[in-house]
DNA sequence: CCACGGATTGGCT
DNA sequence: GCCAATCCGTGGA
């Protein structure tokens, strides 16, 4: 399993983005490891997009965005969730890749600890492990402490999946946001049963 | 199963 | 002061 490098992170948003499904997002910790498999992204493009949090500039909240490709991207919302992206392009581009969904392969039992706190999950608990952006981050103990971290790094990063066949991609329009609503910006894997929404 | 609305805080106008 | 790239519990069918 290889560590995905710059030069992947550093392209036009949507490629990364499509690229990004089937990849395994890791997290390490001190003994043990949290994974899962990318079904579902939206892209964002802050030089045209109204619903990027970087269209309007650089602030305190969105500077990662401008960091250039290879960085992750944690925001707050909702008064009690966080969201990760992945920071792709060039330094200035203001591009990101939110990732919406994934599939546990490793550390179920911890995600399910950070989720439910509990061991035994019910059938709906486990697809709802992960099945949506704040999810995603409540499993996997991301918060803002992570915002600006560098994905090239050891402590969360995103590997290659060689062994994982060509899936059939669907695109849509995003969810939840009120800028932009009919950019067809959303990218996932069909029939994935972690796939968060249709 | 689906629709609805409350939670709760920080960023931005 | 407004409101958000969301989630979950509630209530009804």
């Amino acid at each position: 399993m290889q560590k995905l490098s710059l030069d992947f992170y550093k392209r036009d948003v949507h490629l990364v983005a499509k690229d990004l499904l089937g990849k395994i997002f890791v997290r390490k910790l001190s003994d043990k490891i949290i994974s899962g498999k990318i079904v579902e992204v939206e892209a964002y493009d802050g030089s045209v997009d109204e619903s990027a949090h970087s269209f309007n500039g650089i602030t305190k909240r969105n500077q990662v965005m401008f960091k250039g490709g290879g960085f992750l991207y944690v925001y707050f919302t909702y008064g009690m969730h966080y969201c990760a992206n992945v920071v792709t392009g060039n330094v200035k581009d203001g591009c990101a890749v939110l990732i919406r969904a994934i599939e546990p392969i490793d550390g179920i039992d911890i995600m399910a600890k950070n989720r439910f706190n509990k061991k035994i999950l019910s059938e709906k608990e486990k697809i709802n492990l992960t099945n949506g952006p704040a999810k995603i981050c409540q499993a996997f103990n991301i918060t803002i402490k992570e915002n600006g971290i560098s994905l090239t790094d050891n402590e969360i990063f995103i590997a290659d999946n060689k062994s994982i066949h060509i899936d059939r991609i669907g695109i849509s329009k995003r969810i939840g946001i009120k800028k932009s609503v009919d950019l067809p910006w959303r990218y996932f894997i069909k029939d994935n049963p972690f796939v968060s929404k249709k």
